[in-house]
DNA sequence: GACCGATAATTGTCTGACAATTGAAAAGCA
DNA sequence: TGCTTTTCAATTGTCAGACAATTATCGGTC
């Protein structure tokens, strides 16, 4: 590992980009422990401060974890899908809101990926992923259930039905394309008639995928996204003249 | 913004997800300035270092970024697609080798994404789009090329597919899987035969596209996708017994 | 042999300081 | 007045040394 550091340039910057490197070039072990911040500062020539600084970068991204004690020390994260997801949410949100994406374009991106996902579910589904998407289903009509918990299975729902693809890598980017979608989707409120159709149009995915049928399950997903599409067109109409149905109700 | 901390847990992480929460909801506005170093300091009654790390987490997500000088300080990075993009694949990849997912499972979920965009890509692509698609098959029939120049023309081939579904957050999604695949792709090595059959379906691609015939589209990109896992199994095999053609050639 | 305290290694944090950078204000000059 | 130069102040980048907190290990005691 290449110990020499641009001059006038940051330092903390440039020591975890190597360190960085050194991993992904498979250098450096996973769950394989990295030098003590004293060493890696003599070995850099810079201070300890220094070296903390690179180390935070790396484990904001989750390369590295540390812990404390005789033992301790930074050791090369096992990046599993669970925390890859976490931060691939992350940017996949920053991303939504800061370049102010509107509705239907992350709308027709979410659902065109989703729909990728459904012959392999159609081919592969166990009894296993049928169940836990008749249980989100059954939750879903459930009375007086709130908002934030007809979202929270929502999000399970098309959860379960990505991972019945059995890959987990397709998982991963989808369960996060749909999971990053949750914050426009809370800008939609469900009323009990919009929730109903909501739960039939899920009833009609789970019987197409349970009957290993793709194309009537991209049907469904069809109708699916233009239903959501139609709900958020009405928000944004309400919205655009609030006057006009609040007053009265 | 929250400036309580909890006792005997990791400041600079506790102060880095508070600024980070802040910036997710809105409260910080993007290219806005936080606070100096000092005033968080004194902000969150901890000292600079600290606030330094928490700085450099939050740098290392592309959060933020800093500049030296009077007028210098954080500011609130206005996170585009292509930082964003960078940071998809470094994390896809990095899951990619440390979870030891095999060619298949990749391969599987790189072309069932792509397919996604195919019908979005027929009914939107522009001129634009199929000169991009011509002019990178024809890169990718020249003699000579080297396997590298290939490989990144063959990455930008299928960019130039994607971005003809005209959603820059599918574009976003999907030029990230196939970037990740990256790795896996160089470690196959093509033949001149191989390649020939590679821009014939390319070639098949991009005429089912350019005359806006999804299922055609559909049926040239399973092509491509069973050739490419033909190819990563000849390879899987051609290392499972490497003294088998390897001496005599 | 089992339990318990001292010990050493390591990360987490603090204090204070200095260097480098850079925009802005002040001073000087035509 | 208007322009140029100088100075300055604010801010980040870095350093040094120190202490606190944590934890595995080693040695001692019963």
């Amino acid at each position: 590992m290449k110990t020499e550091l641009d001059s006038d340039r940051d330092y903390s910057q440039q020591i975890a980009r190597t360190i960085r490197d050194a991993i992904l070039e498979g250098k450096l072990p996973a769950d394989g422990r990295l030098p003590s911040e004293s060493d890696l500062a003599a070995q850099f020539n810079v201070s300890r401060p220094t070296v903390r600084e690179a180390l935070k970068r790396l484990a904001a991204q989750n390369l590295i974890r540390t812990q404390r004690g005789a033992t301790g020390g930074a050791f090369v994260n096992r990046l599993g899908f669970d925390e890859a997801q976490e931060h691939l949410v992350t940017t996949a949100t920053l991303l939504l809101s800061m370049n102010r994406v509107d509705f239907e374009t992350a709308c027709e991106s979410r659902f065109a990926l989703e729909r990728a996902c459904l012959p392999l579910a159609c081919a592969r589904r166990a009894p296993a992923h049928l169940a836990a998407l008749r249980a989100e289903i059954a939750r879903q009509g459930t009375e007086g259930l709130s908002d934030e918990d007809f979202c929270a299975s929502d999000v399970a729902f098309h959860r379960a039905l990505v991972d019945a693809a059995a890959n987990p890598v397709l998982s991963w980017h989808l369960a996060g394309a749909v999971e990053a979608m949750q914050p426009l989707m809370n800008m939609i409120t469900f009323t009990a008639r919009s929730r109903a159709r909501i739960v039939a149009l899920h009833g009609a995915l789970a019987d197409a995928v349970a009957a290993r049928d793709a194309a009537a399950a991209a049907a469904a997903m069809d109708a699916l996204a233009a239903y959501t599409l139609e709900l958020g067109g009405q928000i944004r109409a309400r919205r655009a003249r609030p006057a006009a149905g609040s007053a009265t109700g």
